[in-house]
DNA sequence: ACCAATTTTCAGAAATTTCTGAAATTATAA
DNA sequence: TTATAATTTCAGAAATTTCTGAAAATTGGT
């Protein structure tokens, strides 16, 4: 490995997680040096500075590509491809979050959905119910997640920052309008 | 297997899906048939339902205990240990989540912080400004999570509900406000 | 059209994770 | 205390995932 010492940690911390965020650990390593990189990178850098065969690299390139996390730039005079976050991280983030409900909640909310709907004979009963209550959450969950998707990060950042206290201001619209 | 034929399908896909929820293949099974069972059930049950070994099923609970996703429940005449999910199907997808936050977030945010205090020099070298910016998003949700986690199931679904809504609520109390 | 540079592919090797089942441990009851 | 029932452990086997590197395919320039 010959990463710039100042990132290293944080590169191979990212890689460690890799597995939990949904990629494995080169793939983890490689999206970290690239955010964490001013320049863009070229397979062979990358390869270089993660100790990696150039093949893995390309594999590697291809699933980050595939999560729309980076993106090639050309360098003039250069016909290599050169690589660069897709988005501040921000943007990284939220796209993050969306791939990973794409490849974890939809699957179960359609296998849900399907087995739902064969089973008429069986409406009442516990498992059914209980299927019930998972789709319902997910759809829920689903939904707010679309629109709060649609956000500025602006608007959304000062949501966050407000959390709970939404529930205070909500109970002050009511008090407002009551009151007009 | 020997799976009830109507939840077969369900905890099959579970079980898949299992490695992208943060656990393997047959811990998410014996989730997903604990879940969906009326009845508390044994190891031995669980290990004939699933046609996986009596150790397998034995790690498997420790795991699911780990996570508190399923609790013992003593069955007067029977000293065996039979299982049942923690909660509602509410309060376990909010387990999941807190549990995944301390595992995927927490790890990453405190590599972030000792990187961020043992690196005075560079302050303003890109990399340091990159990480600063990872740390701020991670802190930022982890605390509006840590807020919203308190918040009754009632008034989060209302907030969940409203989505990007909240917004409009938002300004609607500021013009009221200004008005009176 | 040809050549050289670059990227992709993929079969097999290496590494990692999961699973089994028998032995060890722990708990209960007589 | 002893016998029995139940659970846990863990070494090795099996399954799965990741990685390498050489060959094939693609790209771009002349």
């Amino acid at each position: 490995m010959n990463i710039p010492p100042d990132i290293e940690s944080f590169v191979v911390h990212f890689g460690e997680m890799g597995s939990r965020w949904g990629f494995n650990r080169t793939v983890g390593q490689m999206f970290a040096l690239i955010v964490l990189t001013e320049e863009a990178l070229n397979a062979d850098q990358i390869a270089d500075a993660l100790g990696i065969s150039r093949g893995n690299v390309s594999m590697g390139l291809k699933e980050l590509q595939s999560w729309r996390l980076v993106r090639t730039q050309p360098q003039p005079g250069d016909r290599k491809d050169y690589f660069r976050p897709n988005g501040t991280v921000w943007e990284l983030a939220m796209q993050v979050l969306s791939e990973r409900r794409k490849r974890e909640v939809d699957p179960t909310l359609s296998v849900l959905r399907s087995e739902l709907m064969n089973s008429q004979d069986e409406q009442n009963s516990y498992s059914h119910q209980k299927m019930r209550e998972i789709h319902d959450l997910l759809e829920l969950f689903i939904g707010w997640f679309d629109d709060i998707h649609k956000m500025s990060p602006e608007n959304l950042k000062t949501l966050l920052k407000l959390g709970s206290g939404v529930g205070k201001v909500l109970d002050m619209k009511d008090r407002l309008l009551t009151k007009n």
